[in-house]
DNA sequence: AATAAAGTATATAGTAACCCAATAGTCAAG
DNA sequence: CTTGACTATTGGGTTACTATATACTTTATT
């Protein structure tokens, strides 16, 4: 006859005969025959069974569903179930291609953090990026409470429409307040997020931009922007647009707060 | 101060008590302070710590490995690491793509076999279709060791290219062997695949179909082709390609051989 | 025919990343 | 001062396996 034993059933499948030993354990999948000796045989249709079960299980459901599903198949309740665990992949794949996206940015980061030089102004065509940003600027007493207001308030946007983490934080300072010297974060904002519309989406517009990656605690933040206005004074530079601050590392960087790496940015001409 | 109790903290990161408990346990992410009544105590920029944990996660690393990454963060190494699991989750969201597919084509199979009338011809548009087919034609004396060697090539193939499962198996019999009513398969066929070209990759050009919905065992399939072909000449139809056999129902079948449920199609005009 | 190598079955324990239940101690409100 | 809500700790369970150890069979080699 034309029987398999476990283990080349087991390497038709492409899996550990511990695996088909499991499987016949919980009882869904039991092989066509049993030796007197105890060898357990498998016809070759069975790897067809197999198969299903791994579809299945690729679809997102446990063994025990599979094998509560397994006697009533081609059922409306099937379908409903199908149907079901569809939009569940479908909202995985989103989930995913977001991750990437975050991954990606996460390499860029990186990447410039081992090549540039921190305290040194450069001018860079930079992409636009969307984030999300507090829709209040903030006052003018910050405490620490009230910044975690805000950054809940992020939060809590990023959950509702699924953006994942706000990390890394940045700010704004609006050009007017850059232009006269103060530098007081007016808006916070998320990491940036796909491109997309919404009441609290920013666009940070393409172009040329003045850029200085600065590293230290937030509480040398000052200097920072102090060193761009010089350099755009000093080049004759004119501001077009907004002041942006993203964090640039923020991996555990908790660690080793006066080691932050920022990045600040603002578009000139 | 500004301390918050594991259960409050649990609640801001959105996960159980347990979980922070456990992170402890482990030693990834420890309280700020533990009060001499055993009560843990987070500061909310641990809340940060969390997420970047929960990235992290997603990204496909275990929390042995974020625990290991922590330290040496922002280096070559955290880099490449990334890179690598860029990687990974690309292949993951192809992956899930197929899976996608696969499930969206079987909810239409069984849309169908719900409502559709078996034993009858009809007259339908069908979209193109994509699969594996066998290169050389199958031999006249089939027996069921060669049948299996078949469709392991269509399985390796499959592997290889990184389709999927091979399943649901279809079989084409070519235009003028059905004129001549010699109803042998010429050619097994995997299921539908995406769009692609390959050398065992065959296209199902789009058109209008003469369509038979068949149920029964493999065995009662030459009926089914008769009954096609007697409607074919009683419409004063002209064939105008291959005909298709496409399982519909294959999920765990096996249990009841005799309630397949097959698709025979041929283009006709 | 004896022996060695390779395969098989069974039992047990372990894995990750939690979840759940039971118990006992602690705290804040009425 | 009690009640209810919280907390910590312990020990178990979960899924879908993997690994280890032991004993037995079959197959290959000498």
């Amino acid at each position: 006859m034309d029987y398999l034993t476990t283990g080349e059933f087991a390497a038709l499948c492409g899996v550990k005969k511990d695996t088909i030993f499991y499987y016949d354990q919980i009882g869904i999948l039991k092989p066509d025959y049993i030796a007197d000796n105890g060898y357990r045989y498998y016809s070759p249709d069975q790897v067809m069974v197999f198969e299903i079960i791994t579809t299945l299980k690729a679809v997102g459901m446990s063994l025990k569903e599979i094998q509560k599903y397994s006697s009533r198949q081609n059922t409306q309740e099937f379908l409903d179930l199908l149907k079901e665990k569809k939009q569940e992949l479908i909202e995985t794949q989103r989930r995913l291609t977001d991750t990437i996206g975050f991954v990606d940015h996460t390499i860029g980061i990186i990447k410039t953090s081992l090549q540039v030089n921190t305290g040194e102004v450069y001018l860079e065509q930079c992409d636009e990026e969307y984030m999300v940003i507090t829709t209040t600027p903030s006052l003018d007493d910050m405490n620490d409470t009230s910044y975690w207001v805000q950054i809940e308030e992020l939060s809590e946007y990023c959950d509702e429409h699924k953006l994942g983490s706000v990390f890394p934080i940045g700010e704004i300072i609006l050009r007017e307040n850059f232009e006269q010297n103060i530098f007081r974060s007016d808006y916070y904002c998320s990491k940036p997020v796909r491109k997309m519309s919404g009441t609290k989406i920013h666009r940070k517009p393409a172009g040329r931009y003045a850029v200085l990656y600065h590293r230290g605690s937030y509480k040398t933040l000052a200097d920072a922007y102090k060193k761009l206005k010089d350099y755009i004074e000093k080049n004759n530079l004119r501001i077009q647009g907004d002041l942006y601050e993203q964090d640039q590392l923020y991996l555990f960087s908790k660690s080793d707060p006066n080691d932050y790496l920022m990045k600040v940015s603002i578009a000139v001409e």
